[in-house]
DNA sequence: GAAGGCATGTAAATCGTTACATGATTTA
DNA sequence: TAAATCATGTAACGATTTACATGCCTTC
């Protein structure tokens, strides 16, 4: 068995595990959940959606019927199989960063001490307005737990909340200390 | 003027604003350094090379002479100032995460209590073992800072300490929450 | 003289976003 | 009836990784 998932095929196969969908269901519990940790786009999911339903991960079934057409996505047994196994499977977990705040940061030396100072302003207005957007998906969330118990979204949302909430803080440290040394 | 920098245009025309580099050396920069929030690879960095020195930003110089043939660049008066506008530019900073750690939690109601604890665990390994890198490069960054006045890589590898250690520490909660659960 | 680090590069494959095209249904 | 939302999809482009190819120089 052992069927390789790609990277986009692991949310789609983790969101039907949770319920079945549609490819348009996916990309919008995507962008109101694991955006913020992994993101995924129309054109990978449905091309997606077509090559795990040729691998035999899922199947989906038409749904027209008088309502508007669209095709619902399930899990196949193997389907349910692969999810556990990539979800309990020993390989490294990835963690990739593309943060251009640090990045401008790290170059920092080429600026005016007041223009650092004013870029680490932004790189925590930027956690901010994250963590605005986070907390406004808590209520949702938190209905998701209590009604259908599943209980990690939730989790995963308040561990995405503290770290944000912390790069907020480590930026206004920063702000001090570059402050301090300017005076 | 306002030319358009490409992501990884951007790393390579920081990197020959601190020194006059190789690719070569801008590899090894990155991967000693801005690799925990923003990576390049060879494939991306030679042709953006010649690239930036086509459009003027870069000059390159071969250095035979004896030693190794090495091509080394330094920025042009226009390179400078491209740097410097990125550098201030007002447009969003890019913040992407790739996360496999939270995904795989998010999915976490697929999972056994104690699988799920057990994942949580390799998380907290994950964010330990960036740790132990970064706490490796802390003599050569602070030498950096004392003898080039390099401040701003010190400042950032400070933080990206700190977040992981948070990091950690997020784990280690989430690990005695749900082993509460399970009791 | 073998191994390891320095050095440059390319080709292919993969991955991902953006923009476009299309049209049905529901709600104001 | 207009606007918003549901719904599916593709093409083009852009970004990135991986694997390969090559060869010099220094150190053991």
């Amino acid at each position: 068995m052992n069927v390789e998932l790609t990277p986009t095929g692991r949310v789609i196969l983790g969101m039907i595990g949770l319920g079945r969908r549609t490819g348009y269901d996916i990309k919008r519990l995507v962008d109101d959940s694991t955006r913020f940790f992994w993101a995924a786009s129309y054109g990978q999911i449905y091309p997606e959606l077509k090559r795990l339903e040729r691998a035999g991960l899922i199947e989906g079934r038409a749904e027209p019927a008088g309502g508007r057409p669209r095709r619902v996505y399930e899990l196949t047994p193997a389907g349910e199989q692969a999810l556990r196994e990539w979800l309990t499977s020993p390989g490294e977990l990835t963690w990739e960063l593309r943060c251009e705040g640090f990045l401008r940061l790290f170059f920092g030396d080429a600026l005016e001490p007041d223009e650092a100072i004013e870029h680490v302003r932004r790189m925590r207005a930027r956690h901010e307005a994250t963590l605005a957007e986070l907390r406004a998906l808590e209520p949702a969330t938190r209905e998701e737990r209590d009604e259908l118990g599943h209980v990690f979204p939730y989790l995963t949302l308040q561990g995405g909340i503290a770290l944000h909430e912390y790069a907020v803080e480590l930026c206004r440290r920063m702000e001090e200390q570059l402050a301090a040394v300017e005076a």
